[in-house]
DNA sequence: AAGCAATATGCAATATGTTGCATATTGTAT
DNA sequence: ATACAATATGCAACATATTGCATATTGCTT
């Protein structure tokens, strides 16, 4: 699976703890991988005592050691075998396409509302990404080609969110029309 | 979660045994919801341990009863529950994405053939959802207005597959570029 | 000072999904 | 006839993910 080497590739970037991984997910990575914050710790433990991370184990006064997750040169192997090796196809749960067509078992109402509730974060989605996006296009172009195959992840999300939208127009025309 | 509703959907336009169930996946809600044959066993049962779908057996000679599951009051009171409940925001697991975002630990090549293999099954994909779409057009009106529901979840999945080869076709660009 | 949100870490129980195996029949091709 | 693929059902072990809980600190607000 990938929670795995998600965590190999932000850890290599930046050595951190299981709450930096967790709030590099938020910014990056989680737009296309989520993971609980507990999922998270214990993945960390996984890659840990697979040999895959080095834990540097800050003492702090009064509170619990801070945990520094560092990749080790095996962790480096296996994130290389693992890029080599042909990725699972993508594979898709999507409730809300169920719940449609299923949907003569309930109300268009209900139908229209469920849209929009979703219409909605998928807007934020894309406003969110497309200022990201910004960001990107108004650094220098050193800095943008350091970010170039994120950028190209985000271009994904951009483009799927913007396809989500045009989808939920053709649902809200059926919908809402002879229904 | 969905499984379960999905397979309460399917047997309440027709009752059917596991494998019907798992065949019937295949051309329709498993373009959005994947699943094996051995979990479709398990939740039938766990769906019959709940009360939420009957059972028929039938003798056939020689061979081991076949099962013929059917929802029940129960099982529609379940499924409509269900519809009115907001649906979960569609998780994403995309490990192709995850590997493009650490692609700076392995070669341009590998990250090419990657698309390449992917983009492959993505055309398949859309060619069968375009072929699925050409029979729903040329069903006469009466036929599409029963269909008109999973046809919206089909232009999901044509929609999905054209952004999804769009974006391809930018990665494939800034790949085969400067790169 | 008291209260609340955010930061920070983690265990345990449960739910969900995958892989590997086992078994038997039916239909098709050589 | 024999082999092989497809049909058909299911168990067990394992992998992965979610939910609920527990704990403690820091920083902000009233």
């Amino acid at each position: 699976m990938s929670l795995k080497h998600a965590i190999l590739i932000l850890l290599e970037q930046e050595p951190g703890t299981g709450y930096d991984i967790f709030k590099r997910f938020k910014n990056s990575l989680g737009y296309f991988w989520n993971a609980k914050h507990q999922q998270v710790y214990l993945e960390l433990k996984k890659l840990y005592d697979a040999g895959w991370l080095d834990v540097e184990a800050l003492p702090q006064d009064d509170k619990p050691d801070k945990k520094i997750y560092r990749v080790t040169q095996e962790g480096r192997n296996e994130l290389k075998r693992w890029l080599e090796a042909p990725a699972k196809p993508n594979k898709i749960n999507d409730a809300l396409l169920v719940k449609l067509f299923g949907g003569h078992f309930t109300t268009p109402e209900n139908l229209i509302s469920e849209m929009a509730r979703h219409r909605n974060t998928h807007e934020n989605t894309l406003r969110q990404l497309k200022a990201i996006e910004m960001h990107y296009l108004n650094l220098p172009a050193t800095q943008q080609a350091v970010y170039r195959l994120p950028y190209l992840t985000l271009r994904r999300g951009i483009l799927g969110e913007e396809a989500w939208l045009a989808w939920a127009d053709e649902v809200d025309k059926a919908l809402g029309g002879p229904g």
